[in-house]
DNA sequence: CGGTGGCCTG
DNA sequence: CAGGCCACCG
């Protein structure tokens, strides 16, 4: 079982949002190193700033990377284009304003830079201006351009506004974290406040988005005014568009580089792309704590014992755009739920193979799991006896479902550090989803009345029922010799006595002898058939001797046999094979080497099957 | 000797 | 699949 510790709390900012880690498949710059731990301590207010300034710092610096590797530009425009750009990414109070970064360098505060920059100051303060000047165009207005630190000052105001918010809004969340573990109008109108404030949030942040996106696209206009005015240097246009057009042929002139328009287009382009996904993705973050917020539930009275989260399903067609409660929801859902790691346990679509509905199978059967798999919505103490459980465990597979079902809030998991003690517990709540291992599609209980209803109950059985030899039979499949202690774990409804003990194992015994005879069989008829190697004897899903062992353990076809288990049934045909080849059935007790290879290839028989209530 | 596996038979 | 029997093993 692969229950890789969860990676996320429901606490933690930086945890709190996948869509941080998303951002790191989606952005290069936004790799897991300096820059997430710094992310962590922001708050969600700063976070879009500080995001909108990475983003722009990485992409200009990319574009300096690129302009170093140009083969005619010369050291010193990049340099001095790398530090005003640096400058004004890195100035966390320059917003877009760019008086800074002017002082700064002239100030020389920066080494590097000055020490190149005095033997070319003319041209350096030229292109200074324009660097300047096409920066000054991307933080201002069209209709506002004197006022273009106006602008910054505003959304300075803005941003902060939202920080402020942010950290008022968290604040009483650290001082009073008991407020969601209290029922009632306290914690109610705890909750109200922090969802209103987060929609106040993500109003801003729309306003904000919708406001970067307007200047952006006016740059882009801008740029086109350049690119249609380059002719005469570009007096006609504003100092914006002639700093841009003069930055151009400067690129021009000194490199004969064709690439100067498509770099500032492209940084443009670039720059409306990314800080549009930014700032979305920072939206789609409030969002997504929105919805926690709102979604939010007391926690079990049980003491969390470990923030392990066993695999969850994966809601990755949630689409990000949500308003209502209902996509909140969905949103929260997606948000909950973690990448399934070990392929071993993906987890699969329902069965299509429907069962005629059945009384015990109301709930699991074409309805959306509320949680994931292995998640419950109770957690037992270890203390629990088991028939508490199991009682409990029937009451939320099988008894007014939607009451526990519908909670889509994450419990908290047990941990699993004392399986032994724990196991019927909480793998049994588990099963009420049934899909870890993908192997049962479809859960039914067929058999006599009486027998269901002590079954239903999970009581201790006296005796062995048809459920019981149908799991046995489906256990098969992954082991071929089990102890009886193993039994005895994955039987945890069955009262063991040394009569109940044997017929298990005489189960067993018997799946054997059949599973024998058949692999003699059709080893035999390989022989015959004339096959000379026993790399041409293999043993596949179309294979007619694994229809014949599927038939027999498996004969209701619900159940998705491991790979594993060809590959044994290959294993042993091919060891039957090589037997009778070689005559060695002579021998009255030829089979015994097969026996014992075969009983090496058992695997372990996955956790689902200890509950009493699988099948 | 008890537990277990295999074989045979029904 | 179960019962009976036998053999093997710790």
């Amino acid at each position: 079982m692969n229950l890789s510790p969860p990676e996320q709390s429901m606490h933690k900012l930086s945890e709190d949002c996948p869509e941080v880690s998303k951002a790191n498949l989606l952005l290069p710059c936004f790799r897991r190193n300096a820059y997430d731990e710094s992310l962590a301590s922001y708050h969600s207010g700063s976070i879009i700033s500080h995001l909108l300034r990475k983003t722009i710092h990485n992409k200009l610096t990319s574009l300096d990377n690129n302009l170093l590797y140009m083969p005619n530009v010369s050291a010193a425009s990049v340099v001095d284009s790398e530090c005003n750009m640096t400058d004004f990414a890195q100035d966390d109070q320059s917003c877009l304003s760019f008086k800074d970064s002017t002082d700064d360098l002239s100030s020389g505060s920066q080494p590097s830079s000055t020490d190149v920059e005095r033997p070319l100051t003319e041209h350096l303060q030229a292109k200074r201006a324009r660097v300047e000047n096409i920066i000054r165009g991307m933080s201002s207005s069209p209709n506002s351009r004197s006022h273009g630190e106006d602008e910054c000052e505003a959304i300075r105001c803005r941003r902060d506004i939202l920080k402020e918010n942010k950290r008022k809004q968290r604040l009483p969340q650290h001082q009073e974290p008991s407020q969601f573990n209290m029922r009632g109008n306290g914690a109610k109108t705890s909750k109200d406040e922090e969802c209103h404030k987060l929609k106040e949030q993500l109003q801003s942040m729309q306003r904000l988005l919708h406001q970067l996106q307007e200047k952006i696209s006016h740059v882009n206009d801008q740029n086109y005014c350049v690119n249609e005015d380059t002719a005469d240097g570009g007096e006609e246009c504003d100092i914006q568009e002639k700093s841009q057009s003069s930055y151009k042929d400067k690129l021009n002139v000194d490199n004969s580089s064709f690439t100067s328009d498509c770099e500032v287009r492209n940084l443009q382009e670039t720059l409306k792309c990314e800080l549009t996904r930014t700032v979305s993705d920072s939206i789609d973050m409030v969002f997504r704590k929105l919805s926690t917020a709102l979604l939010k539930q007391p926690p079990h009275p049980q003491p969390c014992q470990s923030p392990e989260y066993p695999e969850k399903e994966t809601h990755r067609d949630s689409p990000p755009e949500l308003s209502d409660s209902d996509e909140n929801t969905r949103s929260a859902e997606r948000f909950e739920s973690t990448p399934v790691n070990s392929p071993e346990h993906q987890t699969e679509a329902l069965s299509l193979v429907v069962r005629k509905p059945s009384q015990f199978n109301s709930v699991g059967q074409g309805v959306k799991r509320p949680y994931p798999l292995h998640q419950s919505p109770f957690q037992f103490g270890y203390g629990t006896p088991l028939h508490d459980s199991q009682i409990l465990e029937h009451l939320l597979k099988y008894g007014p479902h939607s009451a526990f079902s519908a909670l889509p809030c994450l419990p908290p998991s047990l941990e699993r550090s004392s399986p032994d003690s724990m196991e019927h517990t909480w793998e049994s709540v588990a099963m009420r989803s049934k899909v870890t291992s993908g192997h049962l599609v479809q859960h039914h209980r067929p058999g006599p009345p009486g027998l269901l209803a002590v079954d239903a109950l999970c009581l201790p059985h006296e005796g062995l029922t048809p459920n019981h030899l149908k799991k046995a039979k489906l256990m098969f499949f992954y082991t071929r010799y089990p102890s009886s202690n193993l039994l005895k774990n994955f039987f945890p409804d069955v009262k063991f006595n040394r009569c109940i003990t044997s017929q298990l194992i005489k189960w067993f015994s018997n799946f054997r002898e059949f599973y024998y005879i058949q692999m003699e069989k059709f080893a035999r008829q390989a022989v015959i058939d004339g096959v000379h190697d026993v790399k041409d004897i293999s043993v596949s899903r179309e294979s007619e001797l694994f229809r014949a062992l599927n038939m027999h353990y498996n004969k209701a076809n619900d159940f998705q046999v491991p790979d594993r288990f060809l590959e044994v049934a290959e294993i042993t045909l091919q060891e039957f094979y090589s037997a009778i080849s070689l005559s060695k059935d002579s021998d009255p007790s030829w089979k015994k080497a097969i026996y014992k290879v075969i009983c090496k290839q058992d695997s372990d028989v996955p956790e689902d099957f200890k509950s009493p209530s699988y099948i």
